[in-house]
DNA sequence: CCTCGCCCTTGAGC
DNA sequence: AGCTCAAGGGCGA
């Protein structure tokens, strides 16, 4: 094992309202913390490496960092004048605030947006303590692009092994090593896209060697930062598009590889601070055409147009932190959750078909049995609604049909 | 402006 | 065993 300084644990006062880091570091929004072992959530951050745990009680956190010298013994270490221990800790806790975004009171913003949002209110209780991350906007950038036409799973392995590879390593914990994620410098370079291409990153290998070489060499030192929001006290009022600021740094992000609306509206919300940010995919636009009236008319399909027309309604009906809200409703739509949300499964009979075969036409009495999988929020089972449902859903149509 | 085929890989479902 | 499809899209014609 690495030579690590480990930490005592520390507790943050914080209860499961304000940030629930079971839900929160799997909702998708970060990719590269790891649940180990008696160790709890672990992810490098910053040079250092982190551990959480949560209970009733509060978080838990101790860092581990790496020795300057292996030759000392960790006592040593410990005496040793250059290392101010407190003041390290005073650090790791500013970190750890910081990254974990601990500023906006959570518990009134559910109450906002469900006192504008039936909808809302109907499905968050049972995703309470979702937290958008500040996460460094560089990583963000890389792991979004990563994200394309893939699955969380696969995405965290994505980045986990651009980490082995291409980023430095800090430390072994439960003998799995951590490494901090690469620098853009680190991805520029000739054998970069065909070396991810090896490692399975598909299309993707060019979209990152692409935009890590603009990032590192064509933009000026700073660039990604600068379009970061630095508005600690925003004004209520929000344009239907979103602060200036937003739409500068959605544009700006618009221009890197493998870049497009979704992708840069998942960095501007979880790496650059701008909490109107409403990244519309696959899933946003499901719940936007079942619960928001989306997917008819002028809005038929999602072009850019319709891409834009969304994050403007949620921006209108949620406020200025609608990328917040948005991510709970995500997290409520994520496979990962289901157990989440109970699952409910009418058996319905369908009607009587009538099958045509050549020119005799037999009155084959096919009795249909479907089983529709309904979203059912638990203890408000409305039966007439959840009919409804289930006729109206995009699942019904693909829901398992059996013939008896 | 909208639509479509294509891009890589993996796992589930049939 | 083999096929289709979707998984937090983007790009170019």
């Amino acid at each position: 094992m690495t030579n690590l300084r480990i930490s005592e644990w520390r507790k943050l006062p914080i209860s499961l309202k304000e940030l629930c880091i079971d839900t929160t570091l799997r909702c998708g929004q970060s990719f590269r913390w790891r649940k180990l072992e008696n160790e709890g959530w672990t992810c490098t951050l910053h040079g250092q490496i982190l551990s959480l745990k949560q209970d009733e009680s509060g978080l838990q956190y101790r860092s581990m960092r790496p020795n300057i010298s292996s030759s000392l013994d960790q006592q040593a270490q410990l005496t040793k004048p250059g290392i101010d221990v407190q003041n390290e800790l005073e650090e790791t806790e500013r970190l750890l605030k910081h990254y974990l975004n601990l500023e906006p009171n959570l518990s009134a913003l559910y109450e906002q947006w469900s006192s504008v949002d039936p909808n809302f209110k109907k499905r968050a209780p049972r995703f309470t303590g979702i937290r958008i991350l500040k996460q460094d906007a560089w990583e963000a950038l890389i792991g979004f692009i990563c994200s394309s036409n893939n699955n969380i799973v696969r995405i965290s392995q994505m980045v986990h092994n651009l980490c082995l590879h291409y980023g430095p390593l800090i430390g072994h914990v439960n003998s799995q090593p951590f490494h901090d994620f690469p620098t853009p410098e680190s991805l520029t370079g000739p054998t970069v896209e065909s070396h991810l291409r090896e490692l399975g990153f598909g299309y993707r290998a060019r979209y990152i060697a692409r935009t890590a070489t603009i990032v590192a060499k064509e933009k000026p030192e700073g660039w990604l930062q600068s379009l970061c929001n630095n508005d600690d006290f925003p004004d209520q009022k929000l344009p239907p598009g979103g602060r200036e600021g937003y739409r500068r740094a959605h544009e700006e992000l618009l221009n890197l590889q493998g870049v497009g609306p979704k992708v840069a509206d998942c960095v501007c919300l979880m790496g650059l601070g701008w909490g109107e940010s409403v990244p519309v995919d696959t899933h946003v636009w499901q719940f936007a055409q079942r619960d928001y009236k989306f997917g008819k008319g002028k809005h038929r399909s999602l072009t850019k147009a319709t891409y834009d027309a969304v994050g403007d309604h949620f921006r209108q009906l949620w406020g200025i932190e609608a990328g917040w809200a948005h991510s709970v409703l995500f997290a409520a739509d994520l496979k990962t959750f289901s157990d989440k949300v109970a699952t409910k499964v009418e058996i319905k009979v369908d009607e009587i078909k009538v099958k045509e075969e050549g020119e005799t036409i037999l009155d084959l009495k096919t009795v249909l049995k479907r089983e529709y999988q309904v979203d059912v929020i638990k203890d408000e089972v409305d039966e007439e609604k959840t009919k409804e449902l289930a006729q109206d859903s995009p699942r019904a149509g693909r829901a398992k049909r059996r013939k008896l």
